[in-house]
DNA sequence: GCGGCTCTTTGCGCCAGCGCAAACGCGCCA
DNA sequence: TGGCGCGTTTGCGCTGGCGCAAAGAGCCGC
């Protein structure tokens, strides 16, 4: 478990507490709880009263939704320094999807009581959720567009880039996608199934444009996927 | 143009500045803009540099982002009471839909300096702001596992359900939806073409679960509707 | 009351992507 | 090291919804 200090820095760098001083952030992480999971753990379940506000300090959590007939849709993967599970504590208190970590993981969360309180005392907190609410709405809105204008292809495109976006150098051609992901991911991702996506990735192998191990994918050729994407994104 | 105190009273009832004081009201209405537009007025392009938080006090405005190839998707139609266009201050600055009234309307707005004045000086906008983001990402969420898993039927369902929304009484089996509402319109909020949702229509109206004239669109039978969205929805 | 514009319907052919089935193969664990 | 389980590939047939074309029908302005 990690120390009190070791954590204030970390949160310096999450997307909530960013922009918070070092006392500040000091009593954030006085207040949080940290939790070490292995890879697999479920952290909340969909549906589930939402009581805690997260944020992952490493690791990576696949937040999916799912449908009534079964059907499941990846709302996104969670990074170090990213929120999640916070939305639900202001709208209806439950969560909206489920949170999986797909490798071992470290994750901090705080009640909703202490939240607020602390959103009370350091205003800056609540206009850094309206920020990161906002950039989440955005790209949710793109995926609709895509979702509702593209074709499959493309919208596989635009995922692997959205994965990737971490490991991306400027000028350089290859990134990677440093956790595991499968077929049937990247299918709940894009609204496509299985197989689709298999052969896509497949023809863009042989093309050169990607390389693939089992549950492992990166990219060779980013400009080539930028194309195929339709060069509309923003990325 | 509507005075400063009718002003204030509608402002009450708007999700951005609910639960605020009175005279908290008046200051908001005060250093406010008020605009009365007639029907087909552009308030604002995709891409244009926001530098203003809207509200819309009556009538109704229609959202649409573009893609890079001329294709369209309606984000939503803005009733009275609601926010829009807020979201690009507190992200990178730049409006990532159109606005357009679809009926004339009025709508009141506030420069960027000044809503961070008001946040402020009343931090309950902030926390509203933070809930009213919340809520479009979660619908914006379950619309894109709609167009991932379900029909087209049944994604022109939900559409209109949600559209109906406001008018719903329960136990009453008769909704209107009271703008003007092409079937252009619903192809582009549920990813169909103008074609199919015509068919669907059609069919539907034939069933006896809708009624339609040019441009309007009133439910007849709530309960079909629901049945054919698959009972899945929260509405 | 007439002309034209815009919205809507409908027929028809077509194809992207689905979905089943079955084989394949990587990696882990005993 | 051998077997097994899970992820992946691939063939094949099918169909939901697209998309063109053209006709039909409200509504507005002149």
């Amino acid at each position: 478990m990690p120390s009190t200090a070791a954590v204030a820095e970390q949160l310096a760098a999450t997307d909530l507490f960013s922009g918070l001083a070092p006392e500040a952030l000091d009593e954030v992480a006085r207040l949080g709880r940290v939790q070490v999971l292995t890879r697999g753990t479920r952290l909340f379940e969909q549906g589930m009263s939402a009581d805690r506000c997260h944020a992952l300090i490493d690791g990576r959590v696949r937040i999916a939704q799912s449908g009534a007939e079964g059907d499941q849709v990846i709302v996104r993967f969670v990074g170090p320094g990213e929120t999640f599970g916070t939305v639900a504590l202001f709208t209806d208190g439950r969560y909206p999807a489920e949170a999986t970590t797909v490798i071992d993981s470290v994750e901090i969360s705080w009640t909703e009581p202490t939240l607020l309180d602390l959103i009370h005392r350091h205003p800056q907190i609540a206009l850094n959720l309206v920020k990161i609410v906002g950039s989440r709405l955005r790209e949710a809105q793109e995926r609709l567009r895509e979702l509702a204008t593209q074709r499959v292809d493309q919208r596989i495109a635009h995922a692997l880039l959205r994965l990737a976006e971490r490991g991306v150098v400027p000028g350089k051609e290859d990134a990677a996608i440093e956790f595991p992901l499968t077929r049937q991911d990247l299918a709940e991702m894009c609204g496509a199934t299985l197989y689709t996506v298999s052969r896509v990735l497949t023809a863009w192998e042989k093309a050169g444009y990607i390389a693939t191990r089992r549950q492992r994918l990166s990219i060779r050729k980013l400009s080539e996927l930028r194309r195929l994407a339709g060069e509309t994104s923003t990325i």
